[in-house]
RNA sequence: GGGGGCGUGGUGCAAUUGGUUAGCACACUGGCCUGUCAAGCCAGAGGUCGCGGGUUCAAGUCCCGUCGCUCCCGCCA
C-alpha cells in the first residue's frame, strides 16, 4: 500500500481494486499476464506491482475489441473503464480482486513484448540461469517480487529503529585500501597514480571505528562489502551488511540492541520473537553441536566418550587418545536399520569433513548391538556407550576418532544432514543464539603463526587478557556471532581501544610496526587523537531476508546476482576490456 | 585448486541402455468458441541432442577434451 500518485496514466493499482470501487471509473496500466479469448468475449488479467484484476473486454465495444485480440501475454497496455461486481457465479476466490472485474472502455497498447523465454508464473520451473539472463522478467514473478518487497521492509524498519535510538547514517568509501588478512580483495587501478590500486571494501570496519573516533556516537549504514572469494549458495562477491558501532558500550549492551531490533522486524512481519536470546560459548558450541553456527531447532548433541575410548581395547579409538585426540559420537535416532549402502554413504560424508572413518553401532535390543567394533568392547564398555548416548533399541550410534576439530566438524555436519533426513526440523521455526566467547587466535599450521579468528581490532575479554604472554590460544574475545536456524546472521565486537595492547596483539599475529604503519598507520594515528571505548556489529542482510523469505540461497533475495563463477549472465560482467582503457590504466595483460 | 550433479524444440522432461522417422507436456502460431481465470476444442510450426574430437556399419546414448549452470571441500580475518 503506498500513496496514489494519482497522475495521467493511471488512478489505481490493478491488485488493490475491491468491491468498495464498484461503480469507479478507473485507469489502469499494467502487464498482461493472461488473456483469455472466448471468441464473443475477452478476458485480460493485467498485472502491476500491486497484483491482477480482470479486465472484460465486449464484443460490442467493437474498436477496443480489435485490439484485444492483437494483445499477448506481457504487452504493457494502459485500460480506462469500470469496476464491477462480477456477475453471480464467477467470483475467483482465489485472486484478492476476484470479486470484481473492470469493464473496458478503452485499451492503448503502450508497449508490445516478445514471448517471455520462460512463463512469468509463481510455480517455476527453469534453469536459474536462464533466470538470471532474463531477470527483469524473472522478477515480474509474484515469488521474487515479494523477496525484494521483504528485503525492503527489513531495512525499512532497521533504518527506523536505528534512527530512533540516535544513529546516524554515514556513507564510506566504497574505493578504499588494500588492508592484509582477511579475504581476498577486489582491486581497482588507479588511472591518476599509475601501479597504484584501490581495494573495494570488504566491510566499513576500520572508517566506522575511525567515526567513533570522530564522536559520531552511533553510526550505521546499510552496506556493499566485497570479497573475491569463491561463491556458494549463501556467498557473493558483492554482500549486503548492516553495519553499525557505538562507542561508550558494553557487548551487552549491544546485544540486547540487537534483540530489540530483530525482534522488530519479525513484529513488521507480523511474527512473534521471544528476547533475549539463548547464548554459547563458542567451547560450549563445538562440543554439543560440533559447529560455531550450530542449528538448534533439533537436539542430537555431540556425545564425547573419550574416557570410555581411552582404554577400550579398540586400537583406533586408543591410539586417537593417546595423540591427544577424541572420540565423540552421535545417536542418530531409529536408524539402526540402515543398510550397508546407507552406512557408506555417511561415511563418505564425515570423510569430506576430514574424517578418516566412520564407526557405527546398531543397537539391536537391549543389551544387544549389531557393529563391527563391538566385538573389541566388553559388555561393560558398550553398555556404559550406549547409556552415554541414552540408545534404544532401533537406534544408530555413529563415532569419529580423530583430532578434536575435525571430530566436531564431521559429527556436526553429520548431525545435520541426519536431521534434514529424518525431519527432525521445523521449519516454521526461528531459533536465534548468541555465540560467544570466540578463541582470540587460532594457530594456523601452515603459516607457521597466530591468525586472528575475528579481526586484529577485536578486544580480547577482561578475564582472559592476562594470558596474552602465556598462552595466547587460551585468549577470548569480547565478540560475538549472531547465529539462526544454522546460518550465521551477524557477527561483531568491543574493540580494542588500547593502543599498547593494540600493539602487542599485532605483535602476536606477527605483524611489524613497520607493516602496521602501512596498513593501519592511519587507524593506529587516529587512535592518538583521543577514542571512545566502542564495538559493534554487522548483520548479514542477504542471509536474514534469505531465511525470512524461506530460500535456501541469497540470490533468491538479491535483485541482480551472480553465479558461481562470479559472472552477470543478465550484462556478462566481468568483460574484456578496450586496449585504450588498458593503456590509460598503465596496464599489460600477460 | 579438488569432488559430485545437470546440459535433448522456447520451457520442463522422455528416448528399451549403441539401432532405423528423437517423443510427451506446457508455451507459441492459425481457426472455432459470450463467463473464463491452469479456459476449452481442432490444426500447425518448431531440434546442429552445449561445443570439439574419437571409437563403431551405426552415437542423444560409449570414450577423451572443453564450455556453461549448480551443490560441496579448500578459501571466506
Amino acid at each position: 500500500m503506498y500513496k496514489s500518485i494519482e497522475y495521467s496514466q493511471r488512478t489505481h493499482g490493478c491488485g488493490l481494486l475491491n468491491d468498495d470501487n464498484v461503480g469507479d471509473k478507473v485507469k489502469l496500466s499494467g502487464w498482461v499476464n493472461r488473456r483469455r479469448d472466448h471468441g464473443g468475449l475477452i478476458f485480460i488479467d493485467l498485472r502491476d506491482r500491486n497484483g491482477l484484476v480482470q479486465i472484460v473486454i465486449n464484443p460490442e465495444e467493437e474498436k477496443i475489441f480489435k485490439v484485444a485480440e492483437r494483445v499477448r501475454d506481457e504487452y504493457v497496455l494502459s485500460v480506462e473503464g469500470e469496476v464491477s461486481l462480477r456477475p453471480e457465479g464467477t467470483v475467483n476466490p482465489k485472486l484478492s480482486t476476484g470479486k470484481v472485474e473492470v469493464i473496458a472502455k478503452k485499451i492503448s497498447i503502450l508497449s508490445a513484448a516478445k514471448t517471455p523465454p520462460f512463463e512469468i508464473v509463481d510455480s517455476l520451473n527453469v534453469d536459474e540461469s536462464l533466470r538470471l539472463k532474463y531477470r527483469y522478467l524473472d522478477l515480474r514473478r509474484k515469488e521474487m517480487l515479494s523477496n525484494l518487497k521483504l528485503r525492503h521492509n527489513v531495512t525499512t524498519t532497521v533504518r527506523n529503529f536505528l534512527n530512533s535510538y540516535g544513529f546516524m547514517e554515514v556513507e564510506t568509501p566504497y574505493l578504499t585500501k588494500s588492508t592484509p588478512e582477511g579475504a581476498r580483495d577486489y582491486l581497482v587501478p588507479s588511472r591518476v597514480q599509475p601501479g597504484h590500486f584501490y581495494a573495494l571494501p570488504q566491510s566499513p570496519q576500520l572508517f566506522k571505528q575511525i567515526l567513533m573516533v570522530a564522536g559520531i556516537e552511533r553510526y550505521y549504514q546499510i552496506a556493499r562489502c566485497f570479497r573475491d572469494e569463491d561463491l556458494r549458495a549463501d556467498r557473493q562477491p558483492e554482500h549486503t551488511q548492516i553495519d553499525m558501532e557505538m562507542s561508550f558500550i558494553t557487548q551487552d549492551d549491544i546485544i540486547s540492541l540487537m534483540e530489540e531490533m530483530v525482534k522488530m522486524v519479525f513484529e513488521s512481519l507480523d511474527m512473534k520473537l521471544e528476547v533475549p536470546f539463548q547464548r554459547l560459548t563458542y567451547d560450549e558450541s563445538m562440543k554439543r553441536y560440533g559447529s560455531d553456527k550450530p542449528d538448534l531447532r533439533f537436539e542430537m548433541e555431540l556425545v564425547d566418550i573419550s574416557n570410555l575410548a581411552a582404554n577400550c581395547g579398540f586400537k583406533v579409538f586408543e591410539n586417537v587418545i593417546n595423540s591427544n585426540g577424541v572420540v565423540k559420537g552421535i545417536n542418530a535416532l531409529g536408524c539402526g536399520d540402515y543398510s550397508r549402502g546407507q552406512l557408506d554413504e555417511l561415511t563418505k560424508l564425515a570423510s569430506v569433513y576430514g574424517a578418516k572413518g566412520l564407526a557405527w553401532m546398531q543397537i539391536i535390543e537391549d543389551g544387544k548391538v549389531k557393529s563391527p567394533i563391538a566385538k573389541f568392547f566388553s559388555e561393560e564398555t558398550r553398555n556404559s556407550i550406549t547409556d552415554a548416548f541414552k540408545a534404544k533399541p532401533g537406534d544408530l550410534l555413529l563415532f569419529v576418532a580423530d583430532e578434536k576439530k575435525i571430530v566436531c566438524e564431521a559429527l556436526g555436519q553429520l548431525r545435520l544432514y541426519l536431521a534434514k533426513k529424518l525431519g527432525l526440523i521445523d521449519e516454521s521455526k526461528y531459533k536465534f543464539l548468541w555465540v560467544m566467547d570466540f578463541p582470540m587466535f587460532e594457530y594456523d599450521k601452515e603459516e607457521k603463526r597466530y591468525k586472528a579468528q575475528h579481526h586484529p581490532f577485536t578486544s580480547p575479554s577482561k578475564e582472559t587478557v592476562s594470558f596474552l604472554d602465556s598462552e595466547p590460544l587460551s585468549v577470548k574475545t569480547q565478540a560475538y556471532d549472531l547465529v539462526l536456524n544454522g546460518v550465521e546472521v551477524g557477527g561483531g565486537s568491543i574493540r580494542i581501544h588500547d593502543r599498547e595492547l593494540q600493539r602487542k596483539i599485532f605483535n602476536l599475529l606477527g605483524l611489524s610496526s613497520e607493516e602496521v604503519d602501512e596498513k593501519f598507520g592511519f587507524l593506529i594515528e587516529a587512535f592518538k587523537y583521543g577514542v571512545p571505548p566502542h564495538g559493534g556489529i554487522a548483520i548479514g542482510l542477504d542471509r536474514l531476508v534469505m531465511l525470512l523469505a524461506g530460500k535456501d540461497t541469497i540470490r533468491d533475495v538479491i535483485a541482480f546476482p551472480k553465479t558461481q563463477t562470479a559472472t552477470c549472465l543478465l550484462t556478462g560482467a566481468p568483460d574484456k576490456v578496450s586496449d585504450k582503457q588498458l593503456r590509460e590504466l598503465n596496464i599489460r595483460l600477460k
